[in-house]
DNA sequence: CTTATTGCAAACTCTTTGCATTGGA
DNA sequence: TCCAATGCAAAGAGTTTGCAATAAG
């Protein structure tokens, strides 16, 4: 298993993403640890985020757009996200009904599951 | 309203995607036109990709890499997909249950739901 | 001192756009 | 004839990569 150097680049990404708990882009990373005066190359953000997905502690999503964004989610029990449309707060989504319903549809259409995703857009009661 | 040229390349186009209903990428449908000898050029595929979507005949979705796929689907009625890994098949699954999981997701959370987009993935029973 | 990590710039991929040309109706 | 649609090539946006310089342990 390879190092892991606690450097100042990896420091301030983490310590944004641990202070903004919702999904955000490399792009908007990099600009504001740029207005925090923490200069770091947007090719570190990508490999950074890159690595904490890897290692489990991040979740990416891929928007609209087709652009990437990533938030802190710690994965034990699997979930879903509701998205606020407004603040872009994100609430997690336990799923057991969810995963019931699932295994319904896998007796009725043959479909062997192994995946699913699921996303709630909105509005949170704070923006309402 | 403006007019709608019925024209070769859009033919071609449509005809494509009425054979073959799994999510294609423009480039994948792009190829495919071209060892048909059908000579359309990409910026084609993605004009007329996008008035489909926008004429609501053509589902658009983008895959975990980011790209944008699209096919054929009637929208008529609210449902979601199940996507087979190995042949790309898609299954349209109703979502009745679903509406409900959601609308009491809406009463717990204080989530005003607008949206919901969900997805199961697996092997489909002819690729078993 | 060793080697993981960074920054920079170049390369890549997917998608969009401007503009002159083609071709439906 | 008129204007929508096309093709081409250039431009954009997001992301990845090679490599020399830097810094963690």
């Amino acid at each position: 298993m390879r190092a892991d150097y606690a450097t100042r680049p990896r420091g301030a990404i983490e310590r944004l993403l641990e202070s903004d708990r919702r999904y955000l882009s490399a792009t908007q990373i990099h600009t504001r640890l740029d207005v925090e005066q923490a200069r770091v190359s947007l090719a570190t953000v990508y490999r950074t985020l890159e690595r904490l997905h890897t290692k489990g502690t991040v979740s990416a999503r891929v928007d609209e757009r087709g652009e990437t964004t990533y938030m802190l989610c710690e994965p034990e029990h699997h979930h879903h996200h509701a998205i606020c449309r407004i603040c872009g707060r994100v609430e997690d989504v336990p799923c057991r009904a969810l995963d019931e319903f699932a295994s319904a549809l896998q007796q009725r259409y043959g479909f062997e599951l192994d995946g699913h995703a699921m996303e709630f857009s909105g509005v949170c009661n704070t923006c309402r």
